[in-house]
DNA sequence: CTTGCATTTTACCGGTCGGTCAACTAGAGT
DNA sequence: ACTCTAGTTGACCGACCGGTAAAATGCAAG
């Protein structure tokens, strides 16, 4: 039992299943793959992971924490203005994907979305896990969003169901941008999201 | 050569695929199962379809002339307030995927979405059939904002980018929902659509 | 030196994948 | 009657699917 890992053979089979999650799709991806292009016998893979779903799980867990980590941690930022953090994600999601795009040729898109509209009918334990991540982000556009009505940036608004919304258009215009391949439409479309309002009903 | 369908084989084939890949997904379901459900051989699929994609196309056919000729052909009505067509589309929407949750227990989304996000990035023939099918579903949303801007409903604005935005919006929100497995939220969402605005740049 | 456990290797399971093929049936045109 | 062809059948292809099991390693603690 040692702290550190004592190999890292784990880590390279989500690495490999990441990418090869990401760039195809989930139902598409064989273990075999993965396992021959992480260098890993299958034996070997499924004493790390009971099934294929489990790799899957891992997969968006470290999906997650990059994103949580990376450029979502920069822009969702406390010290800058609340309004100014959503430009910043939309900046950054645009430059993400035009990166990837410019190595893999191809626009890859967000893998929860492409995960949820693939698997959610027919795995809700996979199903559960990308809507508590869904669930995370609308709760980082929802802070900024209130803290910007504190400051009086903008007018009142429900802040939860405006934060769901936007995230809504941020998937949405990902989508969009995938079917032409062109990571353009989300610098022309994704200013727009700031429009976007749903007002406080009377409670 | 009749000019009537000799045969419903073909079309039974299309049915009982529209139904799975719509419910599940375009890798998940197979040839021999489609077959299986519409009570055909695979010989027989095979002298009706090249490919498993031919199939696909021809799924993604029958689905948008379902969509242009059902609930959409009423929500464009020319004859509605140009604006109140959007509200209608939305209100449309909502009631299918809640149809399609009350008799099938899952919110299946739209089948547009759900290929574009699997199949986009190994497929370019679908990936071009379906981005033609999203171009046409924006045209509809900018020709209602045209006529509301030329009626003095709404202020003048980018229809064409603003169309697109509308688009990505209602899909990004249909995803949101299937991974919640709630049509609600097009209910909670779907209206803030109108919100929606991307300005005329200076030309 | 031995025990014990985590890891790895290798071979294997039944089933399904997309796709092919040759033989056969049935009906229409001549 | 004969031919042509669209449609249909069922067997078959190699490859791959997710997953299993047992034997072999390596390594660390006693």
């Amino acid at each position: 039992m040692n702290i550190n890992s004592p190999t890292d053979t784990r880590s390279r089979i989500v690495a490999s299943a990441k990418s090869r999650f990401h760039s195809r799709s989930y139902a598409n991806v064989g273990i075999q793959e993965i396992c021959e292009n992480a260098g890993v016998q299958k034996g070997s893979f499924y004493h790390f992971f009971p099934s294929k779903r489990d790799l899957a799980l891992a997969v968006i867990d470290e999906f997650a924490d990059d994103w949580a980590n990376g450029f979502v941690a920069e822009a969702f930022d406390p010290a800058l203005p609340p309004m100014e953090r959503i430009d910043y994600l939309i900046d950054a999601a645009y430059f993400w994907q035009k990166a990837i795009k410019e190595v893999h040729g191809r626009m890859l898109g967000c893998i929860f979305g492409n995960l949820t509209l693939e698997v959610s009918t027919q795995d809700d334990i996979l199903r559960a896990k990308l809507l508590a991540i869904f669930t995370l982000a609308k709760s980082r556009f929802r802070d900024a969003l209130d803290q910007a009505v504190a400051e009086g940036v903008i007018a009142p608004l429900d802040s939860a169901l405006t934060a769901e919304a936007m995230l809504a258009y941020l998937e949405g215009v990902i989508l969009l941008a995938k079917s032409q391949n062109d990571p353009e439409l989300l610098y022309r479309l994704g200013p727009a999201i700031k429009t976007l309002r749903i007002e406080l009903t009377s409670s």
